[in-house]
DNA sequence: TCACATTTTTAGAGTAGACTAAACTTTTCC
DNA sequence: GGAAAAGTTTAGTCTACTCTAAAAATGTGA
């Protein structure tokens, strides 16, 4: 069994070495997880000794296979209490992470997998983030790439957000955005990397960079 | 907010305070929390220092306004919890107390208030225990006593159990009593004051003392 | 009332986790 | 190749909670 803490430092290691193909260093974990870099070291060691992480200095910190399956595990959960919560109980998609950061750090040998069973096995969460099966594996979201690598005039439909926080999601709620949205992309500009796209609501949208690199979408 | 700690703690104040009609000892707390007195001397001080709790040494610790309404609240949410395992996710009433301790201490505005609607304002829990509604109000349960105060020959049926422990709920299960299992004392033992019971589904059944206090009965 | 068993508190120390400030490596870049 | 910048670790301290062992206070029974 492992402490919130330890499970949050195993989260956080495991979504940086994702996001950029390499280890996690020491800065980007205590950035993450809004610590010192100094809390960082002490907690790298720990987990190191339980044989849940490797680190190389300077090279960065990468997660052992047992690691990694508490890790996936973890995001399961936080998946599954997310899909719930919006689902059941009539939350919105911006008000569920915090929530779900509390939820997913129950320790119970099977309440989650009895959850998944109620909601029926649902693939994807309200983000139109993928939740791994109760081995760990995780549906491939094959053909999903960022809004704005998306050349123009492509019809496009929005599945997923790489930023999960209130504030992006209600800018997209404000907008008229949310999963299965289709989309256009009409022009780019050079200047500031901005889209304008068209969906079928409205034309004409401006998007800046930001926006577009954390709206993931399929070409339609 | 409050800790887990503290909140357990002004459970088990609570809880005592409750079953004996007087304040919680240092020592009656320690045994509840499987803690140690010297220990329990600290997190009165700090819960007398929120005003939470009052202490009269050797007289014992009792909750202020403040921190009974805290307990209720617990209450509250440890038992819709419990409602929610054993209704929707089929879990059995002598599994899920443990787990019921654990998402208690979530934290969250409305989440319980919320869990609350989806199932509909249930007014008791899987063991028959009142919940407290969202004021922290509880119903009173009215004309309810001990198995082992109830005459020969009086027909009452089972509303409720004082133990929930898994090894107490697992052998009522194994005697075919549930809630509103309805019985007759037909004989009363002064030796070991155990009881002799029928019910509809079986006669001659003998039970013990403990087992008589901890089932909480209603005359029809 | 007074000794003693019980209850409670104090003192000192340990663990998990975090922080600051300073020291030390490594990479980078001229 | 060497200095500056960036990244990392060490050392020492802090908070919340826990414990053991010893000391102190209290209620009770003779």
């Amino acid at each position: 069994m492992y402490s919130s803490t330890e499970e949050n430092y195993i989260k956080a290691i495991f979504s940086i070495s994702e996001q950029t193909g390499k280890g996690a260093s020491t800065t980007a974990i205590a950035q993450r997880l809004e610590t010192k870099a100094s809390s960082v070291t002490d907690m790298v060691k720990k987990l190191n000794e339980k044989a849940l992480a490797d680190h190389r200095p300077y090279h960065g910190v990468s997660l052992t296979d047992e690691g990694r399956q508490i890790a996936t595990a973890i995001i399961r959960k936080h998946r599954l209490w997310e899909t719930f919560l919006v689902n059941h109980l009539n939350y919105r998609w911006d008000e569920v992470h915090d929530l779900a950061e509390q939820l997913e750090h129950i320790h119970s040998p099977d309440l989650i997998d009895r959850l998944d069973r109620f909601m029926g096995h649902p693939k994807f969460d309200p983000h139109g983030d993928p939740i791994p099966d109760c081995e760990g594996n995780m549906v491939d979201v094959a053909g999903a790439q960022p809004l704005s690598e998306v050349p123009k005039g492509v019809l496009v439909h929005i599945v997923g957000v790489r930023d999960s926080s209130p504030a992006f999601l209600k800018l997209l709620d404000g907008l008229g955005l949310k999963l299965g949205t289709q989309l256009t992309v009409d022009r780019k500009f050079e200047y500031d990397n901005s889209l304008e796209v068209s969906s079928r609501m409205r034309n004409g949208l401006l998007l800046n960079e930001s926006v577009c690199n954390n709206l993931t979408v399929k070409i339609l």
